[in-house]
DNA sequence: TGCAGTTACCTAATAGCTTTAGGCAAGTGA
DNA sequence: TCACTTGCCTAAAGCTATTAGGTAACTGCA
């Protein structure tokens, strides 16, 4: 019996590099021990179960990614650190598919207020520095800010803007300009009119 | 020996009915038999096979999705249009969560091809018609929508925007601001500066 | 150096989902 | 009523997940 030298740690990278190769989704208690020459039940040792791998790995993509953040802010403001954060994530989510995916799943309260989520929120109001917005609006432009990067992301990884022009890279390009501009210019609150629209909802929660 | 009635049609239907109740990733070919009663291999003469079933919701949830839109867009132009469709995306993944997720399957070319996803985009090619944008623009707003969109209702649906101020209902309302001012005033094509920031990308595919 | 204790990995077993092959009985049409 | 179609079934094999309990390889201490 050869001993491996499994940990956690080693369990997590390689569960996030077989997230990168196969898809997340592809992500096996079974597949991993594969990858290691092990038994499946040996990995139960380091690892609760295939939610607790999957979590750990969320957590790891989150992490490199702030650290990516923070590395791409400093030094810089205004449009120049909007589209290095921008940038980012998307350069993330292409170089690594399977941990961006990751990076999505749904987590807990408890797992998500010890995850890096709160840096990526900071990074994205820092960003907002450069821009003069007050307190309600600050939050309204990181929440869209957040929307866009992350559909524009998912929307490209899914193959959504290839095979027709012009070419994603470009339009990219032009809704950061776009961003920029609107975060320039943010529109005042609007006097509530009651127009034909049926634009509110209901229920609210 | 009872005969149930299977059909494709209803398997799909039902189908997305358990989607909606227990997410979609757990819409398993076991879990639709035992809601009809049935064993499993019955299923086969009807479904080729999970991946399948799945593709299947996710025709039928694009194709839901771009009716209630069609129907929501009917008689609007200018903003007035571009709230209907955006509250038609949040309004259908707030009620249908698991039809939602199944829209965003990837599908193959081919199925894409035969999917309603064209009419979604025509969809958002209309709202446009209301703003004056020549055509790469065009396409770039077209895309920017359909992030703000995805990424928005995706955020929120995941827990992102909730426990935290303002609510969510005012920041959506305030982005809808946000776009409509952007598109009135899309910023022209800026004369390409070699600045510090490296926002270009080598790979350009 | 040798032994005790820890622990890393194993075998075995249960259970659920997927998929295919082949069978029988319930409907359908002549 | 009989042949035919077909809807649902049994059976079986293969994969993943998970737990219980065993054994061999390390670790540290005398």
């Amino acid at each position: 019996m050869v001993r491996v030298g499994l940990t956690t740690e080693r369990l997590v990278r390689a569960g996030a590099e077989l997230a990168d190769e196969v898809g997340f989704d592809q992500v096996t208690v079974s597949a991993l021990a594969r990858r290691f020459e092990v038994k499946v039940a040996s990995l139960y040792s380091h690892v609760k179960n295939s939610q607790d791998l999957k979590t750990k790995i969320a957590l790891l993509a989150l992490e490199e990614l702030a650290d990516r953040g923070a590395a791409a802010l400093a030094g810089r403001a205004g449009k120049d650190a909007l589209t290095a954060l921008a940038n980012v994530y998307r350069d993330y989510a292409r170089e690594h598919p399977g941990r961006y995916a990751a990076a999505q799943l749904r987590l807990t309260p408890a797992e998500a207020a010890a995850s890096a989520g709160g840096r990526h929120a900071q990074m994205t109001r820092a960003i907002l520095r450069g821009y003069e917005l007050s307190e309600p609006d600050q939050t309204h432009a990181v929440r869209l800010l957040g929307s866009v990067f992350h559909g524009y992301v998912s929307l490209e990884l899914g193959g959504g803007f290839s095979h027709s022009a012009p070419d994603s890279q470009e339009t990219w390009e032009r809704i950061l300009d776009g961003l920029d501009a609107l975060l320039r210019n943010w529109p005042a609150q609007a006097a509530p009119s009651p127009g034909p629209a049926d634009s509110g909802h209901r229920t609210t929660r």
